[in-house]
DNA sequence: AACCAGGGGTACC
DNA sequence: GGTACCCATGGT
């Protein structure tokens, strides 16, 4: 067990952001987080603080760097210019999200099957290929992510299955260029924002928005900033229909979060 | 039950 | 470089 006080830290706020597919959150007002092949179970304490179901090693390699422990995002918050009111607002009802460092294979066929569905049901697609095709996680009943190699090896009728769709071929396709290229990710993090770009958009299924999204969610590029339905309709409301990436050209993403998961808010799209 | 979903590929212009 | 049109299927 390790327990640690957190600032700007809400598991409910970052689960509900839309940033990640896979946590949960569990009857007695816990959260339970994977990553790669180690999950950890959250629990809020009376006094405020935070207990990982883990041992102090884990926290620090695994849990710290996934959750962003080490980001001042107060700071992020005291940047937003007084004029972005709508920014501001988002800010104070979402204070607790971060951007979680995952898994950029994950990411990039999570957000290949984000295209035209719910959160709801990129949740449930996820889950349907990590519960059969992903390796089980001790006796946790949770199942990691599954590696490029087995998506890359499954027929287009098995993927079908976990109602991709039309974008099972995507999916496929992607899945075997990966795995033909192990250190794909290693060697798509040493380059400039633009071309790790450019780079994404190579893989079917991938455009600007999906691009952006694995940018922010999977290589930490904080300054990406996807671009969708709910980020357009902001825009129109909020920001005479483009919001000033320039005036936050290393938090864009960032401001993007908040303003995503607070629109969805004012929507009343809660989800479990 | 009709409607729309954290869009992308393609065919045009 | 921009725009119309199609794409399967789940959740509400």
């Amino acid at each position: 067990m390790t327990i640690r006080t957190i600032p700007n830290f809400n598991l409910r706020q970052i689960a509900q952001s839309g940033q990640c597919f896979r946590i949960k959150r569990n009857a007695d007002g816990s959260c339970t987080a994977v990553h790669h092949s180690a999950c950890v179970t959250i629990t809020p304490l009376p006094d405020g603080r935070f207990a990982f179901d883990c041992d102090e090693a884990a926290f620090d390699t695994v849990w710290r760097p996934y959750f962003d422990l080490d980001c001042d995002y107060a700071a992020i918050g005291k940047s937003i210019k007084k004029s972005h009111l709508f920014l501001r607002e988002a800010y104070a009802a979402a204070a607790g999200i971060r951007i979680l460092r995952q898994d950029p294979w994950e990411m990039l066929i999570s957000f290949i099957i984000s295209q035209r569905k719910t959160i709801p049901a990129i949740r449930s697609a996820v889950e349907y290929l990590c519960a059969h095709y992903g390796a089980p996680i001790g006796d946790s009943g949770i199942h990691a992510f599954p590696d490029a190699a087995t998506l890359a090896s499954l027929p287009l009728d098995a993927l079908q299955r976990a109602a991709l769709g039309y974008r099972a071929p995507y999916i496929q396709k992607t899945a075997q260029m990966a795995a033909a290229q192990p250190a794909w990710a290693a060697a798509l993090a040493a380059l400039s924002d633009q071309d790790l770009k450019q780079a994404l958009l190579a893989f079917p299924g991938v455009g600007e928005k999906v691009a952006n999204c694995v940018m922010l969610y999977g290589f930490h590029r904080v300054g990406a900033f996807p671009r969708d339905v709910w980020v357009r309709r902001i825009e129109a409301a909020h920001f005479r229909g483009r919001f000033p990436t320039r005036t936050y050209p290393k938090t864009a993403g960032i401001m993007q979060q908040y303003m995503f998961y607070y629109m969805r808010l004012l929507e009343k799209k809660e989800m479990p």
